[in-house]
DNA sequence: ACAAACATAGGACATATGTCCCACAATTCC
DNA sequence: GGAATTGTGGGACATATGTCCTATGTTTGT
């Protein structure tokens, strides 16, 4: 983690996001502009919150790590999204890791300011519970899926919606994994596993492997399998 | 769903939860006090939900409904804890179900309303970003280890969980299943397997079955295998 | 350039869980 | 009371998924 003291960059990631807008009144004296690197942590369990983050550049990957070793991913956190928002009035410890997956910018406000300056602003607590409602919906739904569909649905309702791109609203018909272990995690499966439904859809001609990226070839079937599951 | 035109009771329920001092005006005026059967449904999956509810009484069971008819357990509510949050400023459907358990009082304030008159009360809305925040951990938890580990520790927990009732404040150690079927989708598994695992705890001496009721022999070893997941 | 670390691919086997089916007891319906 | 329905219990087998391991290609660090 580096501090970057670069306050135009700062000003155009508050623009890009439109963060000043969700506080009544100036938060920029009390913001820092945080650097992580790939793979870098940002926080563990136990920890202590210092910042409340804005996450606006760089995926960010939350998971929990169980005393058996076992992990499960929750969720990736793409910009604009926060970090910290449980902890902000809880006081709790931080009870989910956070890793970068790639170089990422975060924007902190340190927890006692947040308090002091925002701690009883409607516009940004409306925000927190906005992100916070959303954050619970998409686990709750995650939770159903994960639990009771197998992984040959789950793959394939997976693939659909990321191939089916919301910024240029045209299917991508290949998809570049950047990790297949990473997408093993976040389906709740094993490495292994994923691997052995991917090989039975490509037997069966739906999609295809080719040098660490995933085509679909048959659209139809791959969403016919999904079976009308949405993973949002 | 019946409602209950007794002011002193809502009173009651008041001040026993200190419901009034999580706003800054009095919401008093707005308040109506609904009472709910054992098994009612208070809720389901697509609904609009009229009103904001704090449940002051009873226990709440809240899971998720497939097309496939397929359901999942997401958590327990007991007093003092509120549901409609989410949809409170998302303006979304709902989207699980929420059955109750036992007789349960709810009081609910119109959507209208609160958007009116809470909708920037700091107060308010730190209580309900405390809430939610409480939800995901506890979602994120169960998650993890519904995914995580198999269905013994998974009825473990849910075991546990209703043998503590909060009204008599002490543990049931005999706990009428309703209905074998429906613990079983609550569970997220199927009734053979439920039942195949039960009967596992039932040789180990853990619990025992008869004439439809499930008694806990061995409480320790119960929650010993529950390993600290609890369907709070 | 070479070693180390990592990603991909998949065999062999174990375990968790699901599906289908049948038997029997309890409850409800005429 | 007897028939029909429903809940319970469990055998046999299939499927989904995990664990462990091995091999090979690819990237990275020095």
């Amino acid at each position: 983690m580096k501090r970057i003291y670069d306050k135009t960059l700062l000003e155009r990631y508050i623009r890009q996001f439109g963060i000043d807008a969700l506080f009544e009144s100036d938060m920029r004296p009390y913001m820092s502009l945080f650097s992580y690197d790939r793979g870098e942590c940002i926080c563990n369990n136990g920890d202590v919150m210092e910042y409340f983050y804005f996450n606006v550049k760089g995926k960010l990957k939350i998971y929990t790590l169980m005393e058996n070793g076992k992990s499960l991913l929750l969720r990736f956190n793409k910009p604009l999204s926060i970090l910290g928002e449980v902890e902000f009035l809880s006081g709790y410890r931080v009870k989910c890791n956070v890793d970068s997956l790639n170089e990422a910018l975060l924007i902190g406000i340190r927890m006692e300011d947040i308090h002091k300056y925002a701690g009883n602003d409607p516009t940004f607590l409306k925000y927190v519970i906005q992100c916070l409602g959303y954050k619970l919906y998409t686990i709750s739904n995650t939770t159903s899926i994960n639990l009771l569909f197998p992984l040959e649905k789950r793959f394939a309702s997976y693939m659909i919606s990321i191939a089916s791109d919301e910024t240029t609203l045209q299917r991508q018909n290949e998809i570049k994994t950047s990790n297949m272990i990473e997408m093993a995690t976040l389906l709740g499966t094993s490495y292994r596993h994923l691997n052995r439904v991917m090989r039975e859809l490509a037997d069966q001609g739906i999609i295809s492997k080719k040098n660490g990226n995933i085509s679909i070839l048959d659209y139809t079937r791959l969403k016919e399998m999904a079976g009308g599951l949405l993973y949002e």
